[in-house]
DNA sequence: TGATTCCTTGTACGATAGTACAAATATGGT
DNA sequence: ACCATATTTGTACTATCGTACAAGGAATCA
């Protein structure tokens, strides 16, 4: 990442900001889920920070610490907040109703912070995209351990509701909405863009209702035929196209 | 990106590779759509692709000369295969079947290569998602001026199979269906580790099926209420909870 | 107030980054 | 065989990276 030449505000050392761990920490939530971890320095999350470079490794030991921590501080309240949601929706009595409020209840979170971190929902989210993405060493293990409990609890209740779909075929459904939860996130601007200006895409309300519109209509579709077909790899005919 | 210490081959000065200019764009076609542009230096690139740091300087001048070229020599194959599947696709008859095989055509392009390249669809693809995550800079007007007219020539051609839904709600789902696109290819075993073995996450031909079954069938959900609800913003309340 | 701990600062070090460049070698036309 | 060109190699330069560490100012409690 490239850093602004100039440094404006001379720093007066020894004033000392009220929580400069925070700080440092929604600087580096916002700039890695932005540019990613290996684009951004330590020196670039310290200035934007308003900190000292010294004052990350104290705090966070290493660089991977610092994105430890933030994971840490996000995935707990994230995944009660998705159980708790998760217990109210299952005891909807409509089955088309509680569907939808099962998927509402994965979605809801990645958007609305945990706990109070300010905008914390969707820039953690938009951080899990990026790292995901890049394949980050350090929190693949992480998500496998902390978020696939939750994910087979969601896919367990949907599996409930719609008893007739095969579990694999919930499971690439679930995963698709992963996907296109994180790419909204990502590239909410494209949306935009899209729709001419009809639709706008960081619209955090407007998506999440689009969101679960269309993946509870994906859920509900006819599974796939499991047997002949789907065996083929690339490339794949377009069917019905002579 | 960590290089593997160990050099064991002592490369003998002169001896030339038949296309060492194809060999270093795949390497970093395979790294950067792995690890992600930052985390991958020009030396890895060399590396894997048996060349001199140098050559690849030769070849492409610039670290980002050697991305731009990558998108250059894919996007017109792919966008010029998609033009062509669609147009087949809008001469099929039966709706229900136009729409699979306009969606299909979008798919498709994204899995098999549009050039001769060895496995060149999927890893193109899997490279725009991390590029996008990583909001790089480079190749930010590149997908604007390149994608937007093949997307905007899909989404009118679902809007024309399915002339009762909004078009800003066929953006937002066409835009879901390349968010699912890009997860699949970037994180297959989550479906495999989901699906506890009973689904292949890197099976192409599943995938494909599976992502053209969900789309159609989230298109043709019906249009959200564009009147009163989806104006707030986070927190968004759970409906149909208490 | 003085002592202790906590936090911040400034600087520095080794590693690695992207890139430039001259020398060395292979290729292709004649 | 020779020359001109194209490509590869090896090395080097500068910038920036993550991190360490000593020194100094703030906070806390006696």
């Amino acid at each position: 990442m490239v850093r602004k030449p100039a440094k404006a505000d001379v720093k007066v050392a020894g004033t000392r900001k009220p929580n400069m761990r925070e700080a440092i920490l929604a600087a580096a939530e916002e700039l890695f889920s932005t540019y990613g971890f290996n684009a951004v320095s330590v020196r670039d999350i310290a200035q934007a920070a308003g900190a000292n470079p010294g004052s990350v490794t104290y705090h966070f030991k290493t660089k991977d610490g610092l994105l430890l921590e933030i994971y840490r501080r996000h995935c707990g309240p994230m995944n009660l907040r998705r159980s708790e949601l998760l217990a109210a929706a299952r005891r909807v009595r409509d089955l088309q109703d509680r569907l939808e409020a099962i998927v509402r209840a994965y979605v809801l979170p990645a958007f609305t912070s945990g706990s109070d971190l300010a905008g914390g929902g969707t820039r953690f989210t938009r951080l899990r995209a990026v790292m995901s993405a890049e394949g980050n060493e350090v929190v693949r293990k992480i998500i496998a351990q902390t978020f696939d409990d939750t994910s087979n609890a969601f896919i367990d209740a949907i599996h409930e509701s719609l008893p007739h779909i095969p579990r694999t075929d919930i499971v690439w459904r679930g995963h698709f909405l992963l996907g296109a939860l994180y790419y909204t996130l990502v590239t909410p601007e494209r949306v935009s863009r899209l729709s001419r200006g009809s639709a706008d895409g960081s619209d955090a309300g407007h998506a999440i209702e689009q969101i679960v519109r269309a993946t509870v209509a994906s859920l509900q579709a006819a599974p796939l035929d499991q047997a002949a077909p789907a065996r083929r790899k690339t490339p794949v005919p377009v069917k019905g196209q002579g």
